[in-house]
DNA sequence: GGCTTCTTCGAGATTGAATCTCGATTGGAC
DNA sequence: GTCCAATCGAGATTCAATCTCGAAGAAGCC
């Protein structure tokens, strides 16, 4: 069963990327001696097959309607190893709700929130990561990931 | 994971600063015909007094230390309107609290986040802003406001 | 001051995401 | 296959955030 998502984009799934999680998780684990189960294939299934910001609940969701029935506790606990394992990552999109997106297969980006329309646009830029890498620097820092939210509204011509 | 204190250049009350944010928050109570209360203004006192990271809980229990005694439901209801005044901003510290901060009287500022000791430093750059301004003009967006996080991992020397 | 009106407040109930508990299940080493 | 620690799931629990609605209070008017 397809995934119910609104806007019915069919997510591009590149197995290429999923093999690459795959192979990441399954280093990540063994590394940690951290077990191999069904469900955390299953999670990592789901998340790679979206392509867009998603909660908890709504993994859950799509998890249980393709037939994976995974527990919330299990969910959250296994989000967060995912997270460690540079898979996936939190979204903070200026709402109330924590929400996630896959960052393996995806570029380094970040967020420009419209305050009126809540429209969210995805982009990089190679000159705010400079800058930013050479201001961590000053403070003897190494980055290792950058949350950036743009607020700001819309120019309507 | 509790969390520590930022450091780097901690910020002086200036009287001024809360002078200058009553004056603020009474334009922005008259312009949208709200009252102005004495929880309203117990409240504003207090975060102009703070000039660190507070949860809604610390801000609540300082209150309370100070004899100034604000329900929960009321104090929520204000913060909202702090921020939209322009007086108070969330932060995200990539704990999953909802923290604040008050930005007058402070600059605009950045916050870099040690992963492993939770050290948390605020600093700024121009360059970032530019930056991110040349992003978001690129898709015809108007700043309001930049939050960025930098994760990393302090070098030892 | 006192009167009136409308906003705001507070105490407690409610919600809902996130976490915890603990007996049952399972992966994987042997 | 056997064994045992790691993991799982269902439901209970926690706790920040929100909601409800009668009481209290701000501000305009006289």
């Amino acid at each position: 069963m397809p995934n119910k998502k609104p806007s019915g984009n069919p997510a591009p799934l590149k197995p290429a990327d999923f093999d690459e999680a795959l192979e990441r998780y399954r280093e990540y684990l063994k590394r940690k001696k951290l077990l191999f189960t069904r469900e955390r294939i299953a999670i990592l299934e789901e998340v790679m097959a979206r392509h867009d910001h998603f909660s908890v609940e709504e993994l859950h969701d799509s998890l249980k309607a393709n037939g994976k029935k995974v527990s919330r506790a299990t969910l959250y606990r296994n989000l967060d190893s995912l997270k460690e394992a540079g898979i996936l990552a939190e979204v903070d999109l200026g709402n109330r709700h924590v929400q996630y997106e896959h960052v393996l297969g995806h570029r380094q980006h970040f967020h420009i929130i419209c305050e009126e329309t809540s429209e969210i646009i995805e982009d990089d830029s190679v000159e705010v990561e400079k800058a930013v890498e050479i201001l961590a620097r000053k403070h003897g820092f190494d980055v290792s990931r950058i949350k950036l939210q743009i607020f700001g509204t819309k120019r309507r011509k």
